[in-house]
DNA sequence: ATGTCC
């Protein structure tokens, strides 16, 4: 058992329904046997003060759950901001044989393809400070946000097939982006498995109009400042360095990934019972991949996933013009590079090693960043030498950071890291606790703007609704599974 | 996260 530090009623119930054995300061497990029906164990990532706030919602007892599911190798994870989800942790990752196993949209969740990407600059802060104010009036106009907002071009029913099948390299074909950006993407940006047929009409329609926009709660588009620098090798490879402007985006599917989840969860309910499986809980229905069910679910949620890389690079464009608008010179003048875009939402084949044999496994990431070392080949050639740069953003006003993924993260987390800060308190409790008036004006007396579409929105994303950023970062540095390269601070900030 | 209830 962990200690019992906290003296919180719901934590110490957890605690004796789950004996968890403390295996380092940073690693927790709940062996197999601890409760009948498991097939894997669950390997825990965090400190004692980050498990201790898991343990005050259902995220444990849902990684329990999880590793009750067929065809599972290994243990499931929960990651340091592990929080709780629908069916499945936040912050969760599983491994399932990519013949024999099972996938559980629930295991990707309702944004798909939620991610981040972040793009360098040749600029420095006193570049950028005087003009910071113009420009986040000028992103908040190119970049729609807000629930149910559209972007800046509607796609014809030709056009929208196009996205779901290509991706990034429909928005840089058609002059949204640079030939490199692609480059820089997990997968490239597009996924060619996706079967834009099967995204149903509905989901179609919500997301025609919806190209090019952030969405709401904790999406936004930063303007960010390289605070720190822990592994110079690395920052200098992926062009960072101290003092440097970068701009981080964080968006996904919007109302269309929404859509495929919310079809698919019906279409897998059904097949999990017409399959027999047992399911600990409903919202962990899952379909064996191998079923007709599951194709489908897969050929649309990757069109989905081609959906959010797209509309991260519509996104890169419309900030690219507004930096050019604003400081009256050209993007790649101001060289507004990629340096990566990664997916926190995703279910996907790799090759991992299993008990000293390569297997394919179908990898969900739920909230949950891909963190491979040097020398994978997915890794791009030029950062192919330090391993796959990771992003992890913070909470509003808060830090965000770049690591790098670790070789460990092959042997322990099938590849994997955290993805953000995660919630501590629910949205309705933030709104309850904070106004939104008041939460801009404390971030503006520490010199970070704020433009936003509602200040519900500010509210629900107070920085103290959420987990500590950096001691996310620092148990995945401390664990081996992605190391520190660079700290962001935010100067300015754009949101729903 | 989400046309926050077809």
């Amino acid at each position: 058992m962990v200690s019992n530090s906290n003296n919180d009623l719901a934590a110490s119930a957890a605690h004796f329904r789950h004996p968890i054995t403390k295996v380092s300061e940073v690693e927790f497990r709940i062996d197999r046997k601890a409760h009948e029906g498991m097939n894997v164990p669950v390997t825990i990532y965090a400190n004692e003060g980050l498990l201790s706030k898991m343990l005050t919602d259902r995220t444990i007892d849902q990684a329990v759950n999880v590793a009750h599911l067929n065809g599972l190798y290994k243990h499931v994870i929960v990651l340091p901001d592990g929080h709780e989800g629908y069916g499945f942790p936040i912050g969760g990752v599983a491994a399932s044989d990519a013949n024999n196993g099972v996938i559980s949209p629930g295991g990707v969740g309702y944004d798909i393809n939620c991610g981040v990407r972040l793009i360098r600059t040749s600029l420095s802060e006193k570049d950028v400070h005087p003009k910071l104010r113009e420009l986040l009036k000028e992103l908040f106009l190119n970049i729609p946000s807000g629930v149910g907002t559209g972007g800046r071009i509607k796609l014809g029913p030709r056009q929208i097939e196009d996205v779901l099948a290509d991706g990034v390299a429909w928005a840089v074909e058609n002059g949204y982006g640079w030939d490199s950006d692609k480059e820089y993407c997990e997968e490239n940006g597009t996924m060619k498995t996706a079967k834009p047929n099967m995204v149903s009409p509905t989901a179609k329609k919500r997301g025609a109009p919806q190209l090019g926009s952030l969405g709401s709660g904790n999406h936004f588009v930063e303007i960010q400042k390289v605070d720190k620098i822990y592994n110079p090798q690395a920052a200098k490879t992926f062009g960072l360095h101290e003092g440097q402007i970068v701009i981080m985006a964080h968006t996904g599917s919007r109302g269309l990934g929404y859509q495929v989840c919310s079809d698919y969860l019906r279409v897998v309910e059904g097949a999990a019972k017409r399959y027999g499986i047992e399911l600990p809980d409903r919202e962990l229905a899952c379909a064996p991949i191998n079923s007709k069910e599951a194709e489908d679910y897969l050929g649309a949620m990757n069109a989905a996933l081609n959906f959010a890389w797209s509309n991260r690079q519509m996104i890169t464009h419309w900030t690219r013009r507004a930096f050019e608008k604003v400081l009256g010179s050209s993007s790649e003048g101001f060289e507004m590079n990629l340096v990566y875009d990664v997916s926190h939402n995703i279910a996907k084949i790799e090759e991992h090693n299993i008990d000293d044999s390569k297997r394919k496994v179908m990898v969900h990431r739920k909230g949950a960043t891909r963190a491979f070392p040097k020398g994978r080949t997915e890794v791009p050639i030029m950062y192919r030498k330090v391993g796959q740069p990771v992003l992890i953003p913070g909470s509003m006003g808060t830090a965000s950071y770049v690591l790098v993924g670790a070789p460990k993260s092959m042997d322990v987390s099938f590849g994997s890291t955290a993805h953000g800060a995660g919630r501590m308190m629910s949205r309705s409790a933030a709104v309850r606790r904070w106004r939104g008036e008041d939460v801009k004006r404390e971030l503006a007396g520490r010199g970070i703007h704020i433009e936003s579409a509602s200040w519900k929105g500010v509210a629900e994303e107070a920085p103290e609704a959420y987990k500590d950023v950096d001691a996310v970062a620092e148990v995945s540095d401390s664990a081996g599974i992605a190391t520190r390269v660079v700290r962001l601070v935010p100067m300015g900030v754009v949101k729903g």
